[in-house]
DNA sequence: CACGCTGTTCAAGGCATTTTGAACTTCCTG
DNA sequence: CAGGAAGTTCAAAATGCCTTGAACAGCGTG
């Protein structure tokens, strides 16, 4: 659902941003060549979605690595900074997409992937979704309200109102998807728990 | 589908960036409110999709006057340069949201609506979908035969293969939405046809 | 209770995208 | 076919988002 922009750019294929070339670039470059792999496309996939793609990067890397590891791991491996990492994974943490766990001998906080990242993808779509859509057909009926008090031709009435037929069908359609999504992903998450890391 | 990005900020109402605020500002000032109001919220619909907000607000625009505008006009009501109508106006032409007509007392272009906006925005997310979400699926399944080939222990292959049943999850639910849409706006145009602007 | 280690905050910087504006091209009109 | 209006192009400026890094805060330990 990500930036189609201009018409004539390549449609298929994601264009890779200057460092990303060079793999885990600055880091320490710990990361073997598959996780760097995995990790870019979870990245890729989040991105997608509508949320930054070192978050996605974060949560795949937590997720792969069963045992959780702390901020300045995350810093090394995924060649972030620590303020980075630190918003980062809040973000996460909010979403319910990570926890922070004590680790025994350890001073630092741990974090460990949950494996609802799905669930918080279409949780904070339908938040969006609620307050954006809502918005945007509540400025489309205030428009109609208006050019009604406007004594507006009823031919261009008519054109508003399909406006807002318009929007009430985007409305539909994304709910729709998000209950389908939501089903979809429910079977899928039940999988995911039978290997989930018990910390 | 639009960008959550943190947390904390707020779910609903969108922002208005710097110059938005004040509404048409620097051009004529010609639009009327309700048109202004409407314009903006269809660009901002077409922004969440992932397009320009300024395709969204030209087109808005073309549609709401029912008779077709040349380039200065469009300048001036939206408070765009030359520049930027050209290539906002080419885009638009190029996936079949507006058709370039030649006016018999003129000797400018004059662009016309057509009513497929959203089965332009339907076509140009499943090119999308078609194209970057089988490259993530690639770039996982890569990730798995690398991770097989370094004897990584069954445990973490385990997850990688999660992995992959996720982004499979992800593109059917794509797919699917983009199906049920369909045939929603399918259902609309037919409604939209009706009082299409005979040219 | 001071030190050091970990995590947080946020202004400044960096990066990618979008818009501008001026040079250039095209096409109509007389 | 000259003159000019309309349209296109593209480098540079503007914009907006994300990351950085340094100052700051919290906490646990010696």
């Amino acid at each position: 659902m990500r930036s189609p922009r201009s018409p004539e750019e390549p449609l298929s294929g994601y264009v890779l941003s200057e460092g990303e070339a060079e793999a885990d670039k600055v880091g320490s470059g710990r990361l073997e060549p598959w996780e760097t792999i995995a990790v870019d496309a979870v990245g890729h996939v989040i991105e997608f979605w509508g949320f930054k793609r070192n978050q996605g990067r974060v949560w795949a890397l937590l997720y792969l690595r069963a045992t959780p590891l702390n901020a300045m791991e995350l810093e090394n491996e995924l060649g972030l900074s620590k303020g980075a990492v630190s918003m980062l994974v809040r973000d996460l943490e909010r979403w319910g997409a990570v926890v922070r766990v004590r680790h025994p001998g350890s001073s630092a906080w741990h974090y460990r992937a949950e494996t609802d990242l799905v669930r918080m993808v279409s949780r904070v779509i339908e938040e969006r979704e609620a307050g954006f859509i809502s918005r945007i057909r509540a400025d489309l009926a205030e428009a109609r309200r208006l050019a009604g008090l406007a004594h507006v031709p009823k031919e261009k009435l008519a054109r508003l109102d399909r406006m807002n037929a318009l929007a009430s069908a985007s409305e539909k359609a994304v709910r729709l998807f998000l209950r389908t999504a939501r089903l979809d992903v429910s079977q899928m998450l039940s999988v995911f728990r039978d290997v989930r890391s018990r910390s």
